[in-house]
DNA sequence: GGACCACCACCGAC
DNA sequence: CGTCGGTGGTGGTC
């Protein structure tokens, strides 16, 4: 699996006036002692049993593999930039800390007829399923067992695209329900950050983990990851070519427009 | 190899 | 979950 590749960081030693940095340790996914293979025991109905590895630290459970070939994975990158219309003007912008910006990637929401999903305080309606998000969520759906009823998808044009961390804690997702999320396109690194060693005082020293999600890969966030997990997709300048990120979600309470 | 420099990643502040 | 700035690492060149 060598397309996926794991990294840590460790310590540095700390210098007399600046604060402790930590370096990337690169290392191979299944060498790392919190990642390890595990059988199929997902339900899934694919010919070949698919090779989960699972990625565990203390609160964070996922799951990732190959599911898409890289034919299979090209062919869905071409639909998708034919068929997927992005979010533009107004639903393009977003505003943090009173100042309002242009999001650095393009959006667009699908799903369940009638379904909302609110995030980063702007609610957003989802369009019908194109066949080919169908055919993902349904090939999602037989890898993992779970059902969706609703994907965000992200398009980063290049390596300049991006986004900072959160976590994925909206209140109507269902909270026993992992997210999916399908990767296309360009590899791109994907950063776990510990809540409780972030900042000043997040005195904890946690170490991040630094994923690189393949063209064609399913990373599964289990519960309770979300919890105490930031994730991010940061700047990474050599990346030319683009990304397209589908996270498939379940949302409850599900709310009729009027 | 070392000095220099441009670029880039990280991370806290807001 | 956005940009910006401080800072320090990285890697090319002479």
């Amino acid at each position: 699996m060598k397309n996926c590749v794991l990294q840590r960081r460790n310590k540095r030693l700390r210098t007399k006036n600046s604060p402790e940095r930590r370096d990337w340790k690169r290392m191979k996914l299944e060498d790392d002692d919190g990642i390890q293979e595990e059988d199929d025991t997902k339900g899934g109905e694919f010919s070949h049993p698919i090779p989960w590895q699972k990625i565990e630290a203390e609160g964070l459970d996922c799951d990732y593999a190959l599911i898409f070939s890289k034919k299979e994975a090209d062919e869905l990158f071409q639909h998708l930039e034919e068929e997927v219309v992005y979010s533009t003007g107004e639903e393009a912008k977003v505003q943090v800390y009173g100042k309002v910006y242009n999001i650095p990637r393009k959006q667009a929401t699908y799903g369940d007829t009638d379904l909302t999903y609110k995030y980063s305080g702007v609610t957003r309606s989802a369009c019908p399923w194109t066949p080919t998000l169908e055919n993902i969520r349904d090939a999602v759906t037989k890898a993992t067992g779970h059902t969706f009823n609703f994907v965000l998808i992200n398009r980063y044009k290049d390596g300049l695209d991006h986004m900072g961390e959160h976590r994925d804690d909206e209140k109507e997702l269902d909270p026993a329900c992992p997210i999916a999320s399908i990767s296309l396109g360009a590899e791109r690194d994907f950063i776990f950050r510990h809540r409780d060693a972030r900042g000043r005082n997040g005195s904890r020293q946690i170490e991040p983990l630094k994923l690189e999600l393949a063209h064609g890969s399913l990373l599964l966030m289990n519960p309770p990851t979300n919890t105490f997990w930031y994730h991010s997709l940061p700047v990474r300048r050599k990346i030319l070519q683009p990304r397209i990120n589908l996270t498939f979600r379940r949302i409850l309470n599900c709310k009729k427009l009027k």
